[in-house]
DNA sequence: CTAGTGTGGCTAGCACTGCTAGGGTCGCGT
DNA sequence: ACGCGACCCTAGCAGTGCTAGCCACACTAG
């Protein structure tokens, strides 16, 4: 059984290979340049190898994002644990989300702006996939603020103005720079300063988009 | 000089023909459906008429977006002028953003979703189509509280977080009822109740997507 | 009323897309 | 050594956005 397994594997690293070099041409060309001729020429394959291993093209972008999911949840909870207060974890997570909205863009349109037939959390169950639910989980858990609301309302609307700030910021819609201002008002009307600090950081800096950016 | 004025004349309407029918077609079978063999069909001339009238397809998709904002910006202004106090016309102003995009989803991708060439505001300078501009101080009209924080900034969140909801609930990322409550959630901090009426109205019902929705 | 002119739409076609059918070659198990 | 089966590639299909070149029509000048 050694040669079925051995098969087993080299396809499972094709299938790994072809997901890599998705994702590796759209980060440097853009997702119009991810055709299956290219994708497959860069594979050192032909074209129907790819639906070997892809229902079809979307099935390919579709799994881009998935891993992206893991990428973005690990980012997120780098982010949470280097953060004293709620309040500054919220801001810190904040923060990792939009700068990887900045630093990989088309890992983030894969994830959130093309439609994928990816099976989301369509009714609050389980049976959606781990790594999607583990981003979600993240900024959960730093969302609720214990003050009697719903903290999973409160974190799907943090979620959203988060996805909104990155996406009308990338397509000109709202000026691009400035973000960091948006997040600090984002911050403070969600997790206002009870300890009487009244900070009035935000100031009118408005350095870069959001942040340094990391990978 | 009336043969050439009825000429564009009926130039002119042809063009507007054109946008409708690429709207219509979207608003029936989605954007996918809308390519230049069918839009050209559909207004009865053939493919190389509407490369007369526009640049390209993404041109034409940026036109019906135009119109589009046209359409909310009368929606906001709507729901604007029917509420009372400040909290409540930004909550019917959010409500009716939200409705918008439910029942106009191709309308509201060709306008948010669709990589357009459209030129917004970059630097917030005028520049930019009157139309999104109109649709953006309807709602910085109803998101400045004047406690002395930036009331630019707090509307271009609320946008985004508005944004965010829509496009989030209708891809399945955030599960599609509760959408009211979420609105309560957000209009309630960027608008706490100051007279202390300590409202705790939204309840669990979720019914609907976020309200009725005007056609 | 005729001749000339130019605007403007149409037919045909290009390069490209995602995807599929069929054959042919290789390695494996017996 | 032989037969079998897995597997990959070449070639092609329908459909995409967009363009070149022709031709007919309507309008203007005489």
């Amino acid at each position: 059984m050694s040669s079925t397994e051995r098969r087993e594997r080299e396809r499972a690293r094709r299938h790994q290979l072809i997901i890599t070099a998705a994702r590796e041409l759209a980060e440097a060309e853009g997702w119009d340049a991810v055709t299956t001729r290219r994708l497959a020429q860069r594979v050192a394959y032909s074209q129907p190898v790819l639906y070997n291993h892809f229902k079809g093209k979307d099935a390919i972008v579709g799994a881009v994002a998935v891993e992206g999911f893991d990428d973005l949840a690990a980012a997120l909870r780098r982010a949470r644990r280097t953060a004293g207060s709620p309040r500054e974890a919220l801001r810190a997570v904040g923060r990792a989300y939009l700068d990887f909205a900045v630093a990989r863009p088309a890992l983030y349109a894969a994830m959130f702006v093309r439609e994928t037939d990816v099976p989301f959390a369509q009714e609050a169950q389980q049976d959606s996939p781990a790594a999607p639910r583990a981003a979600f989980e993240e900024l959960a858990a730093v969302a609720g603020p214990g003050d009697g609301r719903d903290a999973e309302v409160d974190a799907e609307v943090i979620w959203s103005a988060l996805h909104g700030l990155a996406v009308l910021a990338r397509s000109g819609r709202i000026p691009q720079r400035r973000q960091r201002e948006r997040l600090d008002a984002l911050v403070e009307r969600f997790a206002p300063d009870t300890a009487g600090r009244r900070k009035a950081s935000a100031g009118q800096d408005g350095s870069g988009t959001a942040g340094a950016g990391g990978a």
